[in-house]
Parts: structure tokens; C-alpha cells; sequence
RNA sequence: UGCCCGAUGGUGUAAUGGUAGCACAAACGACUCUGACUCGUUUUGUCUAGGUUCGACUCCUAGUCGGGCAGCCA
């Protein structure tokens, strides 16, 4: 059958990050390369987080090494049960058949669970009394509103916490008892002893614990304290033996305090140290878990598996196969450049794949009736239609021609515009797979609107009939007005009318009002038997597939992916 | 006016001191029972100024421009 070739065929990627990796593996550093993908379960992943996976799992594949799926899990108040669902699912679907058997999962409980950084909460309390006990981690009561103003500027130097001093006896008190709960919400926190003069403002005493009296979807309530991530990341990845720790540009300020706090502790095995590279910034998409929820929220979309979301969830319900995700990951690269990646390469990867591996269909999205004069009304000529001309086998299916067809509007120009080689009047146009039609008619109502077109067949152009050979300029796509099905169709456009829909900070400002436009179209039967994971090319207009979520017997619901590319509607020709 | 990161055709990305290449996009052409696919051709690039060197996209210095950093978010 198909196979996915790019991937297969396509030499292994380099990026600044595998190079790195690549010299790791040839000195032997480390027994095995382990990567990690952290997401905080507070939103859907999108296609940024595609990215990322398919760095951090391809590492691994490429390296024989282990990718964990860690929840990064800290802040109670922002996370919930339901992402935890979403995003493991994302993942598995993104790297299914591709990176699996690299996937990480814990060896305690359910078998499938994917990490959490909530799993450690006890070793990581641990070694923030290891780090008081060092000097290096001090109690403060300093409320946030004076932490703040302590902190000073980039430009200007932070001052010393009055609470700096204290001595490692009472710190210790004092830690214990935050984790008893004996004070309220940002009363006091735990933070590093480090320089409130440093040019890096992460380094300038930085908070490791905060208190929330808050339940938490993972561990309950069993903790009133709660780590911050510098404090929590870090150790996660030493508890895990992660070896490359690879995140977005805006944490390589933080990289110093990622490394203070595991050198600060005197660890015996090996360190994971923090690779750095540019989040993904796609043309005409929000690529922002924030904004994106607000899309959500104020119902923009219909939810975060709208077919017309970035999200992984929403790209997969739309039709977008995981291997052209990957391919795309592929393409852009990996680099420490914010760029401004054209959407046009996500489309050619969409389109590469789906091309190699979507069945032909036929179906009109805008009916107008075609009624060929010399055919009998209860007859049906039949027809052999391939499955997929990519194949190197094709296979056929049969198709009717009857007396009476749809085609497409846009197929039909009464005042036919230049270059225009689809059906006119007096025209001749070759039905796809059937034969060469000519248009008679053209039956108009009582305010001029074209309700019919009449034309005749010319048989002997059939396949295998004697003037099979015979050349016009257009073939059409059509299906029997008599055996066809209805079903609902919705096409997507770009949900955003600016290429940067965010750089006024009003994206909501440009979304586009036509970004959904739903038809009752005509398909030819076989789409009655679509599979919710087929693929279906309708030919001429795009690709499309099954709606799984609304999609019921007997109402079918397809979701256009992607349109062909039409160098025809682009032209600028009158219509 | 502090610290950090970056800059290669329209866009994205290679070249790691030795021929500036690839992909996308665009334009044109061939083919076509999908105006698709495929194939062919073409256009366009090393931020600036110095320096090192036989030789600089690459190394050094200064500048310019862009991005990040002042959550008890991640």
C-alpha cells in the first residue's frame, strides 16, 4: 500500500540541538539519550507543541534513547484533569507508529500514565530542606506585593529581603511549617539565597515554594505548598535521568538558576543540562495556549477540537494526518530564530501527504442539475472511477451515469470568461470517468436564474469505446442526480484574516467572519461506508473527511481539510 | 538605560575558514480523463563598518535592527 515517503525516504534532520546530541552520543557521556516533553495540563496542545514532540520524541528514535511525557504539573489553580486526558492523546496520536516505542511511561501506577511532576512533590520538598540546610534556601515573609518591590529593575538592583538572614533552625521551622499549613496563601514563601544584584533577574533570590491552599488534580490535598517551576523542573529532569533538557527561547534566561539549583544540592548522578530553541510562529494562526482558550471562552470556535483550531486536537478532527505534522516539523527546522513560518508549508505538507494516501471521490459541494437528453431515465450507464491514481496498483470502483446529473456551478459559465475550458453553452466538457458531455440548454426560471442545464452524452467516448481518445479541454467532476447521497459538508478557511493576528494585541479583531461555510452537497454512494479515519480526496475540490464528533448513520457530516491547490481561482480573471 | 539571545532570497532553513545549496512561495512552460499530481526553466540572499586570513555566511571588534527578562504562571 502507501507508504508515508517523505519521512521514510528523507535523511535524517540536523539541527543546532541534534549536533549537540550527536557529539554526546560519539564521547559516550551519557549510557542513553533521554528527552522529555513537559506540557502543563492547562489547555489543549497546538501546533507549536507539535513541534516540540516531534523534537523531543525524534531525538530519541533517532538515538535509540527515551522521550517521558511529563505533566508539568505545579500550579494547582490553572490545572485540570480533563487537559491531562487531551494532551496524552495528542501525543500518542502525533507519534503513533512513528516514535512510540520511545515514549516513557512510569513504572508505578496505571499502565499508560504518562509522568507528573506532582509524583515528586515529596522528594522535591526534600530537597528544599536539603537546600536550607545548605544556607542556600531561606524562609521569607515578604508579601508579593513587597517581593516585587524588593526585586528592583533590569536595570536596577534588587535589595536584600529582611528575612534573608535567618538563621537554617528557624528556616527550617518555618518551611515545616508552611507544609502544615499553618499560613495563609502568600504569607511566606521558600526562595533561594542567591544575588539581588544579578543582571539576570531570575537569579535574584527567586521563589521555590509559594503556599496554596488548593486542591490538586493529580495529588488531592495532601500539600498546602507547591513548587514554582525553576524549582520543580529542574529535579523533575534529574529524577527522570533525563539527559537533554529542550525548551522554548524564553527560558535561557532561567538556564543559570536551572543549573544553580542542581549543582546547589551536590547531586551523585549525572545532571541534565537545558537546550534552548524558537517556539513555532505560524502565519495566520495563534499559536498561544492563553489566546487560544479565549477563542474557546468567548466561543469564537465551538472548543478546542474545532476543526478550525492549531490545536492538535482540532488539526486531527479536520483531517490533518500526524505524519504531515511531522513532515512539517521536519521542514521548518530547529533553529534559535524567531521566525514567521509561511502557513503555505503546513498546506504542502498537509497536501503531500494526503495526495499519496486519500481516496478519490466524487462529489458537487454546489449542485446544479445537468439533464442528458439522449439517455433513458431509468437506465444507468456504468462507469469505472479509480480509487487512488498514486497507487501503484489502482484499484477501481464503479460509478452511474445516469439521465440526470449534478455538477458543479462553477463548472458552468454562461458568459464564459477567457481561458475558460469548462461547460458554456454549445460547449463540450468530459465528465470525469464517464464521457464527453455537450450543453444544449440552458433552462432559466422567471427572474433569470439558471435552474437546469440540458445536454447530450456522447457515449463512444466512454472508456474502451471507440472514441475513448477523443480530447476537450475540461473534465468535470459530477454525480448521479438519481444514486447520489446528501450529507453536510463544512468548509474551513483560515480562521484569521491577519497573518499576524496578534500584532496589535487584538487578535480577536481579525478573525475571519467567513472561516466556516457549511453546504448540503451531493456525494456519490460510496462515501455512504467513509471511515471516521479515512481520507478522502473529492476530486478537483480538496480533501475531506468523516466529522467523528457529529457525524451519525445516515447524516453525514465531512470536514474539508484542505482545498487543492487552484492555480484557476487565482488567476485574475473575471467571474 | 542592565543582562541574555538572534540576524543568509518573499518565507523558512543549510553551508561550522575553501563553488552560497535545499524547501516553500512566485513566474513561465510541458504533461494531464483532477486547471491537482509530476516534470522542466526562471527570478530573488549572507544587516552595516572595520579587522584577522591566501581565502570570511563562518573568527574578532564596534554599530544597527529584532526578540526575551521586573508572576507567589509555565
Amino acid at each position: 500500500m502507501t507508504v508515508e515517503h517523505p519521512e521514510a525516504a528523507a535523511p535524517a534532520p540536523a539541527d543546532f540541538i541534534r549536533d549537540i546530541v550527536a557529539q554526546h552520543v560519539a564521547e559516550k557521556r551519557y549510557a542513553k539519550i533521554v528527552t522529555r516533553f513537559p506540557p502543563e495540563p492547562n489547555g489543549y496542545l497546538h501546533i507549536g507543541h507539535a513541534k516540540s514532540i516531534c523534537l523531543n520524541f525524534g531525538i530519541a528514535r533517532e538515538n535509540h534513547g527515551q522521550c517521558n511525557l511529563r505533566m508539568d504539573d505545579t500550579n494547582p489553580t490553572k490545572e485540570e484533569i480533563e487537559y491531562v486526558r487531551s494532551i496524552t492523546a495528542d501525543v500518542q496520536w502525533l507519534i503513533a507508529g512513528w516514535a512510540d516505542d520511545c515514549l516513557g511511561f512510569k513504572t508505578s501506577g496505571a499502565a499508560g500514565e504518562p509522568y507528573f511532576a506532582s509524583d515528586y512533590f515529596g522528594p522535591l520538598y526534600d530537597f528544599a530542606v536539603s537546600l536550607v540546610q545548605k544556607g542556600q534556601a531561606y524562609v521569607c515573609d515578604l508579601s508579593p506585593k513587597y517581593t516585587e518591590a524588593y526585586r528592583g529593575a533590569p536595570d536596577r538592583p534588587g535589595r536584600d529581603s529582611p528575612f534573608r538572614t535567618r538563621s537554617v533552625a528557624e528556616n527550617l521551622d518555618l518551611f515545616a511549617r508552611m507544609k502544615a499549613g499553618e499560613f495563609p496563601d502568600g504569607a511566606r514563601s521558600l526562595r533561594a539565597k542567591i544575588d539581588m544584584a544579578s543582571p539576570n533577574m531570575w537569579l535574584r533570590d527567586p521563589l521555590l515554594y509559594r503556599i496554596r491552599h488548593a486542591a490538586h488534580h493529580h495529588t488531592g490535598d495532601a500539600w498546602c505548598i507547591y513548587p514554582l517551576y525553576d524549582f520543580a523542573h529542574c529535579l523533575s529532569d534529574y529524577l527522570e535521568g533525563i539527559t537533554h533538557s529542550i525548551c522554548t527561547l524564553e527560558f535561557v534566561d532561567h538556564r543559570p538558576l536551572y543549573d544553580w539549583i542542581l549543582e546547589s544540592l551536590a547531586l551523585p548522578r549525572a545532571l541534565p543540562h537545558q537546550y534552548e530553541f524558537a517556539k513555532l510562529n505560524l502565519g495566520y494562526t495563534i499559536v498561544s495556549k492563553r489566546k487560544l482558550l479565549q477563542l474557546v471562552q468567548e466561543k469564537v470556535v465551538q472548543g478546542w477540537d474545532d476543526p478550525r483550531m492549531p490545536t492538535i486536537a482540532g488539526l486531527r478532527r479536520r483531517g490533518v494526518p500526524a505524519a504531515a505534522l511531522r513532515q512539517f516539523a521536519y521542514n521548518i527546522g530547529v533553529t534559535k530564530f524567531d521566525s514567521l513560518t509561511d502557513v503555505a508549508v503546513l498546506e504542502h505538507a498537509i497536501r503531500e501527504q494526503l495526495n499519496q494516501t486519500a481516496q478519490r471521490r466524487l462529489g458537487v459541494l454546489k449542485p446544479i442539475k445537468l439533464v442528458l437528453t439522449n439517455l433513458p431515465a431509468d437506465e444507468a450507464v456504468m462507469c469505472q472511477a479509480t480509487n487512488n491514481p498514486q497507487d501503484e496498483a489502482p484499484t477501481l470502483r464503479p460509478v452511474a451515469l445516469t439521465r440526470e446529473v449534478y455538477i458543479e456551478a462553477d463548472d458552468f459559465a454562461e458568459v464564459p470568461p477567457p481561458k475558460f475550458f469548462r461547460l458554456k453553452p454549445g460547449g463540450e466538457v468530459r465528465l470525469k470517468y464517464a464521457c464527453i458531455i455537450k450543453c444544449d440548454e440552458v433552462i432559466k426560471d422567471a427572474t433569470g436564474r439558471i435552474i437546469e442545464l440540458r445536454g447530450t452524452a456522447d457515449l463512444t467516448t466512454r472508456t474502451g469505446g471507440p472514441n475513448v481518445d477523443r480530447k476537450v479541454k475540461g473534465t468535470i467532476h459530477w454525480v448521479s442526480a438519481t444514486r447520489c447521497i446528501e450529507a453536510e459538508v463544512r468548509l474551513y478557511d483560515r480562521l484569521f484574516t491577519a497573518a499576524e493576528p496578534d500584532a496589535d494585541g487584538e487578535f480577536l479583531k481579525h478573525v475571519n467572519p467567513r472561516s466556516l461555510e457549511v453546504v448540503t452537497a451531493k456525494l456519490e454512494p460510496a462515501l455512504r461506508e467513509a471511515q471516521p479515519d479515512g481520507r478522502y480526496q473529492f476530486e478537483r475540490l480538496g480533501y475531506f473527511t468523516l466529522d467523528a464528533k457529529d457525524s451519525q448513520a445516515g447524516r453525514l457530516v465531512f470536514n474539508r481539510t484542505i482545498s487543492l491547490k487552484d492555480t484557476w481561482a487565482k488567476a485574475p480573471a473575471p467571474k
